[in-house]
DNA sequence: CGTGGACCGCCCCTTACTTCA
DNA sequence: CCTGAAGTAAGGGGCGGTCCA
């Protein structure tokens, strides 16, 4: 943050034209189409950055101290529509600008295409934190970024990619689950097609004798032992190997 | 009160980079 | 050292919700 603020303050009276359409997608959504970047620099500890947008609307944004920034969003006819804090946007401003005037040899960075592998620390304490909850509210995601020294913009990108991440392996112990429950079902799709047959198997073998008692052929549910019942009922026969609880099917 | 536009947060997919076996 | 797979930070599009003129 401070080299980034020195490499400002060194380029004061400098008035450059810089396109902004590679700082993201947020940025780019709350500011519109930002065609130029002015930014006079007053003494310090105030700085000050006017943003055209393209149409009628200027946007100013302030900080007294280098944690607090706002937004004055204002017209051309001087009204003042909306005040807001957005510490994240002015950082990511100062990173591109600083980018963009003293580091151009480092290709990478002032692209954007550097990745910025977050520490064993930061990581940890964001998993605590995923941990109490998978969301966050502004506050909090500034109040997160401020005590892991990163940009809001990475708080809210590491949250979303956690979910995903979360959401994805859920999805591979669904698909275990019904995996086995299919697997179960198709074996015992198997042994009651195979009682069948022995059954028309005995129909043709025995014709005149058809006084076998039902339950000694049939499997009978182990809950209800309603299985000899069950022939003359209108209730189907239980299905062994349900989704929930295949043990269960009474 | 209904409507359209701006804004915002989130999800999803993808890309690009890093790490590791 | 090289390489491919896995992990992950980040970009960008789409969508729904909210606010406001």
């Amino acid at each position: 943050m401070d080299s980034t603020c020195d490499d400002i303050y060194s380029s004061a009276g400098l008035d450059l034209g810089l396109g902004f359409s590679s700082m993201g997608n947020q940025t780019s959504k709350q500011h519109g189409q930002v065609a130029a970047v002015k930014f006079d620099l007053g003494f310090e500890p105030s700085l000050n950055l006017s943003l055209s947008s393209g149409d009628h609307q200027m946007v100013d944004l302030k900080t007294e101290n280098k944690d607090q920034l706002s937004v004055a969003s204002s017209y051309s006819n001087g009204s003042v529509k909306r005040e807001r804090d957005i510490g994240s946007e002015v950082t990511e401003v100062e990173r591109v600008i600083s980018c963009r005037v003293s580091h151009d040899e480092d290709d990478d960075a002032s692209n954007g295409k550097k990745k910025l592998r977050l520490t064993k620390v930061q990581s940890a304490l964001l998993e605590e934190s995923f941990k109490k909850q998978s969301t966050l509210n502004p506050k909090q995601k500034q109040h997160l970024a401020r005590k892991l020294n990163v940009r809001p913009r990475q708080v809210e990108v590491w949250f979303q990619n956690r979910r995903a991440r979360t959401k994805s392996k859920q999805t591979e112990v669904d698909c275990e689950f019904l995996k086995k429950c299919c697997e179960t079902l198709t074996d015992e799709n198997r042994k009651l097609y195979k009682e069948l047959q022995e059954l028309k198997a005995l129909k043709v073998g025995q014709p005149l004798y058809m006084k076998l008692p039902a339950a000694a052929t049939l499997t009978v549910c182990p809950s209800c032992e309603r299985a000899g019942a069950a022939q003359n009922s209108t209730k189907p026969r239980h299905l062994y190997g349900s989704f929930t609880n295949p043990s269960a099917a009474c």
